[in-house]
DNA sequence: ACATTGATTAGAATGATTCTCGTTCTTATC
DNA sequence: GATAAGAACGAGAATCATTCTAATCAATGT
């Protein structure tokens, strides 16, 4: 087993040089380490069960408490976020580009979608009463993902 | 017990016109009535347990189960929506007008938030691969209400 | 009347997540 | 370089919203 804790200025490498970047408290055991990188390498927004799997192929002794530690500590220390679609499980993302995410209705899979130029301002669509402070807006964009499109419509 | 099943022509008043509109199989027995009924009344975005208390004040004998069903059959029917917030459970809303839904961070409570006059297009702020068919975005906005807003002030 | 269909119920089952608690590891202190 | 305090870990239990199951009942069609 390689030596356990690691603050930040342990090893400036890539992945602790984003870290260092947040400062404050991000101890980076092994665990959170593998849990990150899986994060990192994955584009498909795994779910926790899925980073557990993924996970195990690296350290088959990590139980899914550990990882959902892993998940919760990496996401309250700003590194990852949680993705929800509808009250399904939650999904994880390591891409903090601002970004929201497309869900096709039909496979399920959920894709990153980027800012075009322009901003969005949510009060510039929708009233909400006066003296509410809006700190953000979720949005999530559903549809029909282009490999379901051409599938569906090469049936009829 | 009145008399069970109604379809749509049976009573046109009030809520049924408004049924009648959407066509299609909405039948409405006593207990769908009652839940249906019960959220017309709310304001507040009740959880399904809400819903079954408020509609158990009518009629004592309705089961949880019941309440689940008529809410799955009503949302399915478009006769009201279901509300997310993150992961927590699910809220009901018989506001059918288009509206998005505001969330406060501190005292959890969720407000409508009415359409301004300029249209909401995704596509305007997020780019999505090429051949992906939008059918809608869900938006909901995240702040402190006026109510927490002058509390936390007035503490300091 | 009788069969069929759908609604209703209580309670069991599910599934994602969180909690508990004993253990192990790390870091600071002597 | 022992040790105490505090995290992190792992296994399994517990929780909570929701869904499923099986039985019963009501309404409608033959």
């Amino acid at each position: 087993m390689p030596p356990h804790h690691s603050r930040i200025p342990s090893k400036p490498s890539g992945l602790d040089c984003r870290l260092a970047v947040l400062g404050a408290d991000v101890r980076l055991t092994p665990h959170r380490r593998e849990v990150f990188q899986v994060l990192v390498e994955s584009n498909d927004h795994p779910t926790a069960y899925d980073v557990f799997h993924r996970v195990k192929g690296r350290s088959p002794s990590i139980s899914l408490a550990t990882v959902y530690n892993c998940l919760d500590h990496l996401t309250s220390s700003g590194l990852i976020k949680q993705v929800h679609v509808e009250r399904s499980q939650s999904r994880y993302c390591a891409n903090l580009h601002e970004h929201v995410h497309f869900h096709c209705d039909i496979c399920g899979k959920v894709r990153d979608a980027h800012p075009q130029t322009v901003a969005f301002d949510p009060s510039h669509f929708w009233q909400v009463p006066a003296g509410t402070q809006i700190s953000r807006a979720d949005v999530s964009i559903h549809g029909v993902c282009p490999e379901c499109t051409s599938k569906t419509s090469a049936q009829n």
